[in-house]
Parts: C-alpha cells; structure tokens; sequence
DNA sequence: CGATGCGTTGATAACTTTCAAATTTAGTGG
DNA sequence: CCACTAAATTTGAAAGTTATCAACGCATCG
C-alpha cells in the first residue's frame, strides 16, 4: 500500500554463533571512545567478535542480554513490518553502541552492513558498573537521551519531501562518516530507501538531482562528494 | 515544498507567568501515578500550576529546570521548522510526563490544547531525589526508554500511507484516552496533521473514508467511536 | 562469457497537496 | 435565547510528488 516492495534476501540469515576473538583486543584500530567512560569500559569488559556482512547479530524480540559497540564495519537495525516493508531503525558506525533497550527483549533485528567487528558486553555487567560508578550511570542515561535525539531528528526527516529527506540523511551521514567534504556511505540504496522511508527509485532520481543542481557529485555509488553545503541545509530547511 | 502551509495563530502566544496554586493538591482529580513512585513523588514535591487553552508552558530552547507532569487538561509539545511549518513532538494527556531533557535545554516548545492543571517540579530536585532512591533514577531511565520507545512507534507510522497514518493515530490515541470504544480528541485536525505529517484536508478526508469503511463513526469532530478495531489494524499493518 | 546483484532511467499510475469554496461549529454581544 | 461573526472542518477539482512497473547499464564472480 505504500513504499518498500517486499523483504530483500539477506544472504546469511540465521547465523553462525559468532566466532569469540581474543578479548579485549584493544589496539587501536577503533574510533571515539577516548574520553567517554561508557565506551572506554565497554572495551575493557568486552569480548570481541566478528560479524560478516549481512550476518544477524541480534534479532527483534530476543533476550537483550547484550549491549553492542561497532570497532569496525558498520551496522543496521531494523524491523520487519507485518506487510514485508522493511524499516531501519538506525545506522551504526565505529564508535557508536546500540542494542541498549529498556525492556527484556531487543526491539529490532541488527546485522553487519558490511563485515564488522563489534564489542560485546553484558548488560547485567554494565548495570552493576554503573552502580558502583556514577559517571558510568549518568553516560548511560545520556547514551538514552541522545539516542532519543537522533529518533526525533528522524522524525523530523520523514515529514518532509524525498529531497529534504535525502539532503538531511547526507548531511547526517557527513557529520558522522566525513573526511573532508567525501562522505563514504557503507549502506546500499536499499538501506537508504528503507530508512528513509522512500523508495530506491527515489533516492537515486533524487542524487541524481542533486548532482544535476551541483550540490554534491557521486563518483562511486558509494562515495558523495558534498559540493554545497548551504544548498543542502537549504533543501532540508 | 511539502506539506503544512504555515504557522497557525496561536491565540496567546507570549503568555502571562502562570498562577501558583496552593502546592500539593494532591486530591482525587488525577490520573495515573498510582503505583508509579516518580509521578507519586512528583506529585508530592511539586506546584501545580495553570495555564489556559493555547498558552506556552515552555519554549524551545529555554532553559529545561523543570519537569512536568499533567494533571488535567492535555499539552503538546511542538517546534516551529524554518519554513514556517509546525512539527508536533507529542500529546501529553493527565498523568503524562513531560519536559524531561537531556540537554540544559528544551528542544521543543509546550502548550495547552485545552486548559490544563500541570504540576512542575524543579529538575534538580528530581535528580537529587533520584540520587537518594535508586528507584527513583531506575523510573526516569524508564520514562526516557518508554519517550523513546513512543518517537519509534511514530518513526514506524511516519513511513506509511496518511490511511495507515490516521488508523496509527486513533488506535494510538485509544489506547490513552480512550472510554469503550469512544475516543475523545483533546487536539484540533490541525494538531493531528502536524503529528502526522499529514495536511489537514488528507486528515479530515481519511477519517470520512474511514468512516464510510464502516470502521469508524465520527459523532462530533472531536470524537471517534472505533467500530472495527481490527480493520484500523490491518490498514496500520 | 553468462549469470547475478545493484543502481539508474523512463513511462505511467496512485496518492497527497494545493487552492478554493461550502458547511458546520463555536463564541460573542445584544 | 437568538443573531451574528469568526473559526474549524469538510468537500471538490487540479497540480505536484512519489510509487510502481519495466528496461537498461554496469560491475562482480564463477
């Protein structure tokens, strides 16, 4: 009755129990989580474990046991709704930690976009830190109030036109994964579309227009090249 | 570009600084709060306050030093786009928490949809609460979980068609405000418009349709009787 | 080299907005 | 209490946006 055609395959649906690195592999081929309590802990009481591309790391309605932090790759959540549409709640990057939930059971389905590498702590472990540890406690709940944040940033998105749509999700997407004006984007078109709400018909008509306007180029698919900042604020207004 | 024309006059926008009551009514005119301690205990610490139909509670990006919690009457909270377009964060009915932040300052504006009694509570008395009752700090990570959980389920809405849009909305609004089958809309179709990111026309001619769908009666405009929840269901897919 | 997946482009249909007007409801003053 | 005015809601017709269906290009991979 609306966008999103169907379920796409994911190849590798129901996984492989995930190989434990050596924990704690803590060199330095991570990102952020210098100065943030949370993260430093995470890496510290955390085993390790690599995901390949498109493999499930959690599943919606399971026992969330667990809290995540991306080392490497990149990482998708999302829901299937009762239609076959597919919804992405969010995008993970290195550095970012999800699967923290406020109720028992996960509320959405995470697999690795491309192959990752993902910290793994328990919750209870993490409760019982911030119980001891204030500053841990109070990270947590502002980890909660950012994640808020960004939801209503979404929410913000999805009442405007495919445009404003894909300018906010690039610049999103810019002030998270950047260097310089390139932004390099992990997702396919389909992972855009699907959290975007649009289809990928319309996300790629509307690159293209903004390539037309020169606001941004597209060398690769995968690639943006942000041309003009001030057009895209404008077209997201 | 899109949807919502402009900004809707809101009778008294620069409101008068709001009357003290006599703090502590805590008498019989309540909803909720019951068995939950953070609304009992705010009940207990806080002022109860006044404001008329349409007046500012809040406003965006003033200083969030209070907490609040309606009593009777309903709020929403609200920010104005760049565009002139309205965007609502929410409906808070009695008993509902609002104006919890994660920043020194609101993100959104509050006003009353209709007169409403709200009790305010100074966030720094909260935090100190919670910080001598660890049941206290467990209810607000809660209520933040709960804030979260809420602007999802409106991300999930916000992808669909306005049919699908309108049924969310009422089986949302059901489940909160809801006697039998009858549903009493504190909010204007303007308001459920600018929730849903909808025009007023596409609302107002939703719910007709829904209504010659058999699955809905619309008595008066501010009041709905569900005829045949599990047809808004299957529309909300 | 042919299969396969992903992204782009084109044409058409469906849906939603926009603009305009009619209708109903609510509020006010006499 | 009624008449009147303003506001809110509904309805209609046309225009604009996005989805759908289909085809094509392009790269990867066996």
């Amino acid at each position: 009755m609306l966008p999103q055609p169907a379920i796409r395959a994911s190849a590798f649906h129901h996984p492989i129990p995930p190989r434990i690195l050596p924990p704690a592999s803590t060199h330095a081929d991570d990102v952020s989580g210098g100065r943030n309590p949370l993260a430093l802990s995470m890496k510290l009481m955390g085993a390790v474990m690599s995901f390949p591309r498109n493999t499930e790391i959690f599943g919606e309605n399971e026992p969330a046991d667990y809290v995540y932090q991306v080392v490497s790759g990149s990482v998708r959540t999302y829901k299937i709704l009762t239609d076959g549409r597919r919804q992405i709640g969010g995008f993970y990057l290195p550095g970012d930690i999800f699967g923290l939930e406020y109720t028992d059971a996960h509320s959405f389905s995470a697999e690795a976009i491309a192959d990752a590498k993902v910290v793994v702590v328990k919750r209870g472990a993490l409760d019982a830190l911030a119980g001891r540890d204030a500053a841990i406690g109070r990270e947590l709940f502002a980890l909660t109030g950012r994640e808020l944040r960004r939801v209503q940033g979404r929410v913000l998105l999805l009442v405007k036109s495919a445009q404003e749509r894909v300018a906010g999700f690039l610049l999103e997407m810019a002030e998270r994964a950047c260097a310089g004006n390139v932004v390099e984007l992990p997702m396919s078109r389909q992972d855009i579309a699907d959290y975007l709400g649009l289809t990928i018909e319309t996300v790629s008509r509307t690159l293209t227009g903004l390539e037309s306007a020169a606001a941004i180029e597209v060398p690769t698919s995968r690639r943006i090249v942000l041309r003009n900042r001030s057009a895209l604020h404008r077209l997201n207004s």
